[in-house]
DNA sequence: TTAGATGCAAAGACTTTGCGCACTT
DNA sequence: AAGTGCGCAAAGTCTTTGCATCTAA
């Protein structure tokens, strides 16, 4: 099997490839990807690339997060209200977000296999599994509704 | 069977109901939203509204529409990147928005029994139909793919 | 009458863009 | 050396909020 990209070398690589430049600021967003365990927001990229590269700006984690995209090495999704999360396309799955906790939970991409062929089906629908995203309400926060504070 | 927000009475109803004061402004939301078929965002509710009332601004429109959600009558889901869209909760079902065209559909909920089953089971996590959102290409983007321009 | 609702305008959150310098190739 | 990429700051969306006024009950 062959992982697509997912170490920094082979997301800077696909970068080579397609004519652009790798910088630092490119380097460093890869390495904050490939370290990160599920998804992150614009910001928390931000900040964690800033945590190494102060003089890094959030415009160009920006610009490089959209570049990145192009490049299909990354994906991202509007879980909740406001802000974008982004992960590493290889790394991708169905996300499950909960509505009260809003913690997120990926799945594998396996759960919406039936779906994918029903829409596939019914409405020559291809799901797009990147961006599977899915609200409602947790383990946690189901139990905890039964028993109020 | 009892449908339960899907006309301008029992949408009032339910905000008298709620202690809160039936304005004209929330009269003519609720009359626009009844109308409308499918979802809207929240500026094309706006527009919707000064068509008929000039005089009713934005941000009365997003309080509104606020405390519509509050009171179970709309839900609004974020589909494609940026504005959010509203509708009714009795006219729920699933999103499929199309990444190519952005074009959305609305299918019926039963599609998600099984998946809702199956994450139930598997994560303990409960769906929320009324947010159901897929990502992916629709049947026309994708034989339009396989015939470039 | 009187507390909630609205209009207006300003503030906020998130994202995009223009410009000149720096750095990759 | 040549041109892409970057930092900075301003501009752009979408949404929320403060406040004085208005209005439904």
């Amino acid at each position: 099997m062959t992982k697509p990209e997912n170490s920094v070398d082979e997301i800077l690589s696909s970068v080579r490839g397609a004519a652009k430049r790798v910088t630092i600021a490119k380097r460093t967003v890869a390495e904050v990807l490939v370290n990160a365990r599920g998804h992150l927001t614009v910001d928390e990229v931000t900040i964690a690339v800033q945590d190494r590269r102060p003089d890094v700006s959030p415009s160009t984690v920006y610009r490089i997060l959209e570049e990145f995209e192009e490049l299909k090495i990354v994906v991202h999704t509007h879980l909740g209200q406001s802000a974008a999360v982004y992960h590493l396309s290889g790394a991708v799955h169905g996300h499950l977000t909960c509505e009260q906790c809003n913690a997120t939970v990926q799945i594998p991409a396996a759960h919406f296999d039936a779906l994918s062929k029903d829409l596939q089906k019914s409405y020559g629908f291809m799901l797009d599994r990147h961006h599977v995203a899915i609200s409602g309400t947790c383990a946690h926060c189901q139990s905890a509704r039964r028993r109020p504070t």
